[in-house]
DNA sequence: CACTTACTTGACTGATTGGTCAAATTGTTT
DNA sequence: AAACAATTTGACCAATCAGTCAAGTAAGTG
């Protein structure tokens, strides 16, 4: 029944994702994603071969799904791109500081470890801040901001967030997250002087 | 004998460092860490309490080293404290960009799992940037730089350093990092001036 | 030399790890 | 209803995990 195979592969899909999110790839333990999930084991060796390619698979489906929801939306309007732009980077609604961001956390914790992750996680940040990259070039097509290397001030924008988050997840203060973003914005603001306020 | 002693306990410090830096904690077995070290299980539990007290011990003490190596000795001298700090987030040689930052591994790894853990590393990340702060204070005093929010920019800077750091452990390209720095130094520039060139 | 403290050795434990497998069950097709 | 494939079940495995411990050796002190 292809019912019944989706809602169990996508039970091992979330579940794996989350425990990995909360004690990271090494320390999420396959009983624990099991018993989260309410699927026996040898169930989960039926729909993926080992606990990495499960991991890995679960990782690409989520990180890719979040990243929609924060920028591709954006790349979805036909106005106002950067201060959409600014205002999901302000928005702390979507956050998990305690947990972090997971893209960095997997990036932390495995990119030296194992090839494997190491190649899908090289692909993944590669998206995360080629993405912002196209919301930049989008507002310099729209008249927001003047020609500027994007490529750059993406990778930047990408490092700022990603240390303003560890910054927050080691501090528990929320406004070493939010210094830190209107700092950013402030710098990309005096790359756009020109056309728009 | 204390001469064995302090072989004996140095040797696991640096070993379990070693092996935390390359594996996380998670990821560290005591096995290889006393293997690492040339020393026996037991014996290592005559030095320390368990595994985790001689993480954190290990953590702290070299930590502790790294930070005073990369800005303890700016704040010894007596001049050129902003192009001194410039200089020292430019050089690659003292940067390890496969395995990263060890302080923000372990902060992303540990934070949100074990409360022991967060304090210490909670007090390192605090240290980090309250050294960055303490060089732009300088930096004031000595005119090099018009007065300012201190902490915010510390802040700023850190996460920038450290986001950058995961830049280029996620590409592989030290140019992500680099790039990063030099827009990060040219922001902290743009402060900066009013006095001194 | 005797006594005590500091340290080392290596075997051991119980729990947990990821992974295997044959048998049972369920769903689909003819 | 018979046959076939997809899925689930739960018992099982070897390896590894952190941690324990009693016995041994070495060193410092009176």
């Amino acid at each position: 029944m292809k019912n019944t195979e989706l809602d169990t592969r996508q039970k091992l899909i979330d579940a794996t994702f989350e425990a990995i999110y909360s004690h990271g790839y090494q320390g999420a333990s396959l009983a624990e994603i099991l018993a989260q999930a309410g699927v026996h084991k040898g169930s989960m060796y039926h729909f993926f071969a080992n606990k990495k390619t499960m991991a890995l698979t679960a990782i690409e489906e989520k990180l890719s799904a979040r990243a929609f929801e924060r920028y591709g939306r954006i790349l979805l309007q036909h106005d106002n791109y950067l201060s959409r732009l600014f205002e999901s980077w302000r928005d702390t609604s979507l956050r998990d500081f305690d947990r972090g961001c997971p893209l960095a956390n997997i990036v932390q914790e495995m990119s030296n470890i194992d090839d494997d992750f190491n190649r899908t996680m090289k692909l993944a940040y590669a998206q995360f801040h080629h993405q912002i990259e196209q919301v930049f070039d989008r507002a310099i097509q729209a008249g927001e901001m003047k020609t500027c290397d994007t490529r750059k001030l993406a990778v930047f924008s990408a490092a700022v967030i990603e240390g303003a988050i560890l910054a927050t997840k080691a501090s528990g203060n929320v406004d070493d997250y939010l210094d830190a973003i209107n700092q950013l914005i402030e710098h990309v603001r005096s790359k756009a002087v020109s056309s728009l306020a």
